[in-house]
DNA sequence: AACGCGCCCTGTCCGC
DNA sequence: TGCGGACAGGGCGCGT
């Protein structure tokens, strides 16, 4: 489900609702939403900690509780929603964390592809360590871009769907920017050049920032902090627009599958 | 090493 | 109306 935008929503909004909160109690009702540790032992190293900080990394979104991180990583379906004690216990609730205020952040996951986890910081540090450029950091560039890819022979748009690489982009995203750039999504990525990779990179940033203006694309499952639906949905290009003109040349929009996910595109202006 | 694929799970939608 | 199959925003682990 969400990508970089829909989080970096949700990281927003939790920024400004629950930094300074204590955690009072946590239960988890599906335990197989935990990685690493025991739900017990994910419930004690919760109860008690303050937090102090929200921040994304990639389609992660981190509480920092001192010594210790709590993880979340929202798969297909996952929310994380501030709400009163009445409306904590919804179906799909997947974990109840209880602040001392009498608020609840509350896990909820239909599919229950998303994780969440707590791990000492420094443990972290090293799994973030292991991502791939943030693509609306200062260090990623086209030259970057260009230089990265051109080690890779997979097709471009899943090319940047890999997190070890370029992280935040996903499944709709990734055909949004190869539309924007005018590449064809089925190219090789180290086929780009100089020139195609600059204008790839500047679709990238320019849709992903779009997309957190309209806080995230909600097709259908997606909801921010506060249980609202995304408004970028409606200013989508190509993704699920089969059929459809294009909004740049009136060419028909394409469906074609690459790596098992769907792929949407031009076939009469992306090159 | 890099890559492609199946799988995790539930709900929705479409065609027959 | 009912039913079976395809498909859905992610990511991991497997085999080649």
């Amino acid at each position: 489900m969400p990508e970089l935008p829909e989080v970096e929503t949700i990281v927003r909004d939790l920024a400004r609702l629950v930094p300074g909160a204590t955690i009072a109690r946590v239960e988890v009702l599906r335990p197989d939403l935990i990685e690493r540790t025991s739900a017990g032992d994910f419930a004690r190293a919760l109860e008690g900690a303050r937090i102090a900080g929200i921040s994304r990394r990639a389609k992660n979104i981190v509480f920092d509780l001192g010594p210790d991180r709590l993880v979340v990583n929202l798969g297909m379906t996952g929310r994380l929603l501030v709400v009163p004690e009445a409306d904590a216990d919804p179906p799909h609730a997947g974990v109840r964390i209880r602040l001392s205020d009498g608020r609840v952040l509350l896990y909820h996951d239909v599919r229950r592809f998303g994780r969440l986890e707590v791990c000492p910081a420094g443990e972290w540090a090293r799994r973030d360590g292991e991502l791939g450029y943030e693509p609306l950091g200062a260090d990623f560039t086209p030259r970057v871009l260009h230089e990265l890819a051109g080690r890779s022979r997979v097709a471009i748009k899943t090319w940047m769907m890999d997190q070890r690489r370029v992280v935040g982009v996903g499944n709709i995203y990734a055909s949004e920017a190869c539309h924007r750039a005018a590449i064809d999504p089925r190219r090789p990525a180290r086929s780009l050049t100089p020139d195609e990779a600059a204008s790839l990179h500047a679709a990238i940033r320019d849709t992903l920032l779009e997309a957190i203006e309209f806080r995230g694309t909600t097709l259908l499952d997606y909801r921010d902090a506060s249980g609202d639906e995304g408004g970028f949905a409606a200013r989508l290009r190509v993704y699920d627009r089969e059929g459809e003109p294009c909004p740049r040349c009136g060419g028909e929009i394409e469906r074609i599958v690459q790596g098992g996910r769907a792929t949407f595109f031009c076939g009469d202006c992306q090159r």
